[in-house]
DNA sequence: TTGAAAGCGCTAACAC
DNA sequence: GTGTTAGCGCTTTCAA
C-alpha cells in the first residue's frame, strides 16, 4: 500500500510530482487555497492526504523568520501561583496562534541562564521570565539575541526590561497594615528563601519601616505546605508570644494553618493568620484564609498581550502595574 | 524609550565575511571546534561575539530534521497532579536537551485536536497526551504525521498507542477495599465529570462490582476544592447516612474535608475520608488525608525516557504500568 | 585545515 | 491559475 520507496516523510516536491503540479501550487493550496482552482485544489489535497504530507515547521520558519513559539521561565510548577499564571499565559498566547515552551529554574540564576540558552537554541521568538534577578550572562544573552523579554511577578518602572507585575513591597505592607489596624502587635512573619528571590526581598522591604516600630519576628522556610508546618514548629519552640502570623504566600499559610490545627491552636480565636497570593483553595480552607490577592491570571493575560504587540509592531511595552487587593476572610480577627 | 537599532540578525555568511573565512569554517567552529585550527577558531569566535551572532534554530532544524521540542497535552494546569507531572517531564526532557511545549485541553477532545495540530505546526518531534480518549481527527493526525505519541495517566496494555500510567480501576478499588475492610458500609463517592474523562470512567468501573453489593452513593462535581465543597453540601441535603467518603482525587478530598469542618462534622471520628492522587499537601492537612498514591513524578520520568528512546532508536516503547499504593494517614478510622 | 558548492523544504516574486 | 526559480541560514560532502 505504501508506494514510496523511501520511508521518509513526504515533502512539497513529492506531493507536486504525484499531483502533477508545481511546488508553488501545492504551497498555495496550503497557504492561500482561494488562489487555486477548485479542481486542482481537490486533487492536491487528495495527494497530501495520500502521502501523509505534513509541512515542515522548520522550513516554514526559515522563510517567515517566525517560529510562533514563546518561552517562559518560572521558578517551579509546584506552586499553584505559577501554574495559574502559565495557564492564563498559555490560553492567551494560543488565542494568537502562539505556543508556550515552559522551563523551570528552581530560582537559580545559573539554571535560568542555561535554560534560556536552550530556549534560544530552539528558536523562541520571545521570553517571559520571573522577577528581575538574573545573571550577567543571561542579560548578555538577551542583549545578543535582541529577543523581546518581559519580566513578571515584579513591577519595577525603571528596570531595563519591561515588567508586568505587582508591587511586592506594598502587598506585604497591605497585609501588615491590616493586622496592625486589627490591633495585633506581636506578629510572626513566615517567608520563603531570600536568596535569589527578589519577590521575597521586596516583600521583606515592605515591612522594614514597621519592623523597627513593632515586634516582628521573621521565619525563613521553604515555600511549601511542609515549609509552613516547619516554620510553626520552630516558632513554637522559641516560646515567644504572638497574636498573628503573616505569611508571604498562601502555600505557606496553608501549611501554617494545618500545623496550628494539629497543635490545637485555634485560628482566628487564638492566632490570626494572613497570607499573600490568594490561591484557588484559599477561600475554601476552614477557616477561609484572609489574604492579599495577586492577580496572576490577569498577569498572564497582560504578559501575553504585551508580547503579541511587541512582536507584531516592534513596540516595547510599558511596565504594567497590577493591583494587589486585601481579601478579608475568616482566618483573622480584630483584637479588642 | 529605548529604540533598538533596526539591524537584522547576523548570519553565518556575515561572520564568515568579517572573519575572512568560509561559511563552512564558521559552521565548524560551531559544531566541531576540534576540526579547526586554534588560530582560526579564536578569530571566528571573536567575530561571532562582535556581531552578536546566534545560529538560526530553524535552519539548523531543516538540516538535522530535529527540533528538539516535545509537546504535551494536559487537561489543565490548575490541578497539582498535572503540574507535578509536567515538572518531572520537563526536568527529564531537559536532561536530554529536549524542550517541552505545554498545551491545555480542558478535557475537550476537539480542543485537544486543535492544539495538537498547533503543536505539529510548530514542529514538535513527539507528543505526550493524557488518557486514551481522543477524537478520530486526532488519531488521523497522529497517523499522518507518524509522530511518536505516548498516552499517560492511564495504563492500557492493548491501546494502539503506548501508555505510561496506572491502573485507574484498581486505584479506586484499593481505596474502596480499604474502607470496606475498615468496616464501612455506607459510602459516598465524590468524583469528577464522567464525560470525556476516561480516568474517571475507569475509576468508576473499579467500583462497579462493589456497587451492587454495597450502598454506594455517587456525587459528580467539578474537580476542584470548590467542587468538593459543593458535593458535600449536596450530600448533606439528601439526608442519607454515610460513614465514609471516597474521593476520586485529593483536590476533591480537600474540598470535602474543609466543608465537613465547616459543618462541624469531625474527620475521622464521624466520617472517614479517603482520596486518590496524593498531592504534596495531602500529608499536611489536618487530619492528614489517607489516599492512594499515584506516582506522577515517576510517570513524567518514564514518559520522558520512553520518548527519548523512541526518538533515538526508533523503538516503540512497551506500555508501562506504575503501581498505585495505599497511604494510610489520619482521615480514616476503623469502625467497630 | 580549509573552501566550494550542493542541498534541506519551503515561500514569494515574477513570468506566462 | 499556474509554473519557474531564487533564495532563507545552515550542514555536509568532496576537493584542494
Amino acid at each position: 500500500m505504501e508506494s514510496r520507496p523511501k520511508k521518509k516523510r513526504a515533502n512539497l516536491r513529492d506531493v507536486a510530482k504525484v499531483a502533477g503540479v508545481s511546488v508553488a501550487t501545492v504551497s498555495r493550496v496550503l497557504n492561500s487555497p482561494k488562489a487555486v482552482s477548485e479542481e486542482t485544489r481537490l486533487r492536491v489535497e487528495e495527494v497530501i492526504d495520500m502521502l501523509h504530507f505534513v509541512p515542515s515547521a522548520a522550513a516554514r520558519a526559515i522563510n517567515s523568520g517566525r517560529t510562533r513559539v514563546i518561552g517562559a521561565l518560572v521558578p517551579t510548577l509546584d506552586n499553584a501561583i505559577f501554574s495559574r499564571f502559565l495557564a492564563a499565559l498559555e490560553k492567551h498566547l494560543a488565542m494568537h496562534g502562539l505556543s508556550l515552551v515552559v522551563a523551570t529554574t528552581s530560582n537559580d540564576p545559573e539554571i535560568e541562564t542555561e535554560k534560556a540558552r536552550g530556549l534560544v537554541d530552539i528558536g523562541v521568538e520571545a521570553l517571559i521570565v520571573s522577577g528581575i534577578t538574573h545573571s550577567p550572562e543571561f542579560d548578555k544573552l538577551m542583549e545578543q539575541t535582541r529577543l523581546p523579554v518581559i519580566a513578571t511577578s515584579y513591577f519595577e518602572e525603571n528596570y531595563h526590561l519591561p515588567t508586568v507585575g505587582y508591587d511586592n513591597a506594598s502587598a506585604s505592607r497591605i497585609a501588615l497594615d491590616f493586622l496592625l489596624a486589627s490591633g495585633h502587635q506581636k506578629i510572626a512573619v513566615v517567608h520563603g528563601p531570600v536568596k535569589n528571590n527578589d519577590r521575597t526581598q521586596a516583600r521583606l522591604s515592605g515591612l522594614k519601616a514597621a519592623k523597627l516600630a513593632h515586634s516582628l519576628q521573621m521565619f525563613e522556610t521553604d515555600i511549601s505546605i511542609q515549609g509552613g508546618s516547619t516554620a510553626i514548629q520552630n516558632l513554637l519552640r522559641t516560646k515567644t508570644t504572638f497574636t498573628a502570623i503573616l505569611c508571604f504566600s498562601d502555600v505557606l499559610a496553608m501549611g501554617v494553618l494545618f500545623e496550628l490545627q494539629r497543635q490545637q491552636i485555634n485560628v482566628p480565636e487564638e492566632v490570626s493568620l494572613i497570607g499573600i497570593d490568594d490561591l484557588p483553595s484559599s477561600p475554601y480552607t476552614f477557616p477561609a484564609i484572609t489574604t492579599v490577592h495577586l492577580p496572576v491570571a490577569r498577569m498572564g493575560e497582560v504578559a501575553a498581550k504585551s508580547i503579541v504587540r511587541w512582536l507584531d509592531s516592534q513596540t516595547v511595552p510599558d511596565p504594567y502595574l497590577l493591583p494587589a487587593e486585601l481579601i478579608v476572610r475568616h482566618s483573622t480577627r480584630k483584637l479588642e
